[in-house]
DNA sequence: TTAGTTGCAAACAGTTTGCAACGAC
DNA sequence: GTCGTTGCAAACTGTTTGCAACTAA
């Protein structure tokens, strides 16, 4: 498996030690794309690893958030999920259904971008622009 | 206290009684510019009203929600916050100082609404659109 | 008058922490 | 071999709930 050759490179190569559990947190979360919470991140790895503990998880994201290999989302009102997509890209969020969707798009970012750089927030640095679209997903 | 008798207003124009907790909660909602957590409502609201209780906050602020009075917004790891701005608008966020601004601007709205009404997303039928920026305020 | 609301305490869910055993480097 | 990491259980924090007393309409 090259695959888990690369995670572990990205796990080494942002200065953390590339334990099994830490390898296996990031390919589930690379695989999963439906931005788990850390729950539904322990019950997919527990099959593959009986002996994981939910608290082993719950730390390796707030780790690997702090590396910046992951972002957490939080959309309603429950709990935390996370995104281990480094690209730049918006959330498509269907309250309904609380199902989130990965959006990308390099225009609209740079549209917003040039707005902000005419119109200067008075008084505010910018580092980064989320968007989020809230909405209805349309299942056909 | 005319704006005491507009807070009312705003309560029973919703369909929900008007009681003296959600008068006093509104009204310091709007009062507090700061997107307060129901435990720095509590805190204030307990100067003025010893017996007002957490749980009365809590069940308030989400019966609010739910009719559309109030937002709630969650920019970090920590507990929800509110807002009842009702006019549109955007959110400044210092991750740094955890301290949310309102930002006003109906063109930026525009253009994000434009752009996406000229590039419909795939499958996908939008409701809002929010943006938050994320950043540091200049401290002056 | 009455159905809805409050305050209290207890329950609950998500997340964090302390610690001994363990494993990557 | 060392120091950081893991799994477990217990603690903690934000939020919700059940219920008897109360109150707005």
């Amino acid at each position: 498996m090259k695959k888990l050759e690369n995670i572990k490179n990205l796990i080494l190569e942002s200065g953390l030690k590339a334990t099994h559990q830490r390898i296996a947190i990031l390919d589930a979360l690379i695989k999963l794309r439906s931005h788990p919470t850390a729950e539904e991140l322990y019950n997919y790895l527990r099959k593959t690893y009986p002996t994981i503990s939910l608290a082993t998880i719950y730390n390796t994201l707030d780790l690997f958030t702090k590396s910046g290999l992951v972002r957490v989302i939080r959309m309603s009102n429950d709990c935390a999920r996370y995104d281990a997509v480094l690209q730049k890209h918006f959330h498509l969020y269907s309250q309904d259904t609380n199902e989130i969707a990965d959006y990308f798009d390099e225009n609209l970012e740079k549209i917003v971008l040039d707005y902000i750089h005419k119109n200067k927030i008075e008084g505010f640095e910018i580092k980064e622009i989320q968007i989020q679209f809230i909405g209805k997903f349309n299942n056909k």
